[in-house]
DNA sequence: CGACGATTCACCCAATTGTGGTATTTACCC
DNA sequence: GGGTAAATACCACAATTGGGTGAATCGTCG
């Protein structure tokens, strides 16, 4: 691929100094990173983050004003296109997807991880990899394959027929009343009754909201 | 932990009999592993593994007689514990999701990883990880947090101005073009003005189109 | 200042959707 | 065989949406 080894722009958001110290310590010696800022408080990161435009922002998620999610998540609203790898004590769900969702690609148990680790996390990131202690990653596989997180409340749907599901889905390509009667072969009418039984089992009122639900189910 | 250091018996499902044997002469050499079985074919698999209750099975998702998702599921449904590390040349979601929906704990993609990798790989598994390759770890997070692919380059609502875009975040919480109206305190036709406007630059025609596109954007 | 985009508003007409009924046929369960 | 869920179909009316046209206002940029 592209070897072009520039260096790699990075902030360290850490309330902890001494481990802060530590970890710039570390990264500066490293050739391929360089780092452009050191904050121990989440506020003053939103504003400087954005400014140093890093390419990553290794991140604590506990800090003491705000939350390291939602540092995450007003640099990013910020437009800048720095990747986050967060840095944490906390083994636990709660934290772990929060971080995920607010947009981190990396979550990194501090016990349990090396500083040497954590350099060559950074680079992975950008290498477009996703850095995960061995444990989280199967937790993040887990709840994957339990579907918690990525479905949401399917069991509205049980209720529906497969007819209806098959209409849910040609309303969802867009199609109209007269052209899902056609291509099913059935009456226009009887799309519509299709459409009002789905209503009333999903307690919505027009197409936009039925397909909110359908497509989050 | 618990350093027992048993050794590990794994099973390896693999068409590919030149890989098979690569693999097969690699992992005896491990003194951390046992070969409990090696196969070519899915159906024979199957049966086989269950029999032979390894530790962690290696398998090929693209098999010529079933899918290795199928053997997944058949052998888990037999009670076997095994834990499933998945080897494909595929790279793309499809095989991923479906690979990991049917249980496999670890999805390497065949090109990019080493045979030692490999080797690490099961030990990862059987001290609680979840080995993936970089990449697909990403691949795996994105789609944990909602997003497709974050640089997914520009898209058409790009074009479309502020107020555009905030009349489109309305519709898709379901309200009504009136309802939008009283909310933003502008005129109903007002409303659909900036709908129709929508329309032409998205290239739609109705409200369901458009929140497809907003949706996936 | 003038051009331009963004936003605002109005009126009209056709098409579609939302809602209330009623009714028949098929298939399956007890 | 009776009960029931599913799928089919039709009618009528209100409400909303889709589309065309025209136009006033406002801020910004040159």
């Amino acid at each position: 691929m592209d070897d072009v080894k520039r260096t790699i722009d990075i902030a360290i958001v850490e309330d902890n100094k001494r481990y802060l110290d530590e970890l710039a310590l570390l990264l500066s010696n490293s050739p391929n990173i360089n780092i452009v800022g050191c904050y121990e408080k989440g506020k003053e990161a939103i504003e400087e983050v954005v400014k140093s435009n890093p390419d990553v922002v290794l991140i604590d998620i506990d800090l003491p004003d705000i939350s390291g999610v939602e540092v995450i998540e007003r640099v990013s609203s910020h437009g800048c296109p720095a990747e986050f790898l967060v840095l944490t004590v906390y083994d636990d769900d709660k934290h772990l997807f929060a971080a995920l969702q607010a947009g981190a690609v990396g979550y990194i148990v501090k016990g349990s991880t090396s500083l040497d680790d954590i350099e060559s996390a950074i680079i992975d990131v950008i290498d477009g990899g996703a850095p995960m202690s061995r444990v989280i990653a199967k937790r993040v596989i887990e709840t994957f394959r339990g579907s918690k997180i990525p479905k949401k409340a399917k069991t509205k749907f049980d209720g529906l027929t497969k007819r209806e599901l098959q209409i849910l889905e040609y309303i969802s390509h867009g199609y109209s009343n007269r052209r899902i009667a056609d291509e099913l072969h059935i009456s226009y009418e009887t799309v519509r009754t299709h459409l009002k039984n789905i209503y009333n089992k999903l307690h919505v009122h027009t197409l936009v909201e039925a397909m909110m639900l359908y497509r989050n189910r």
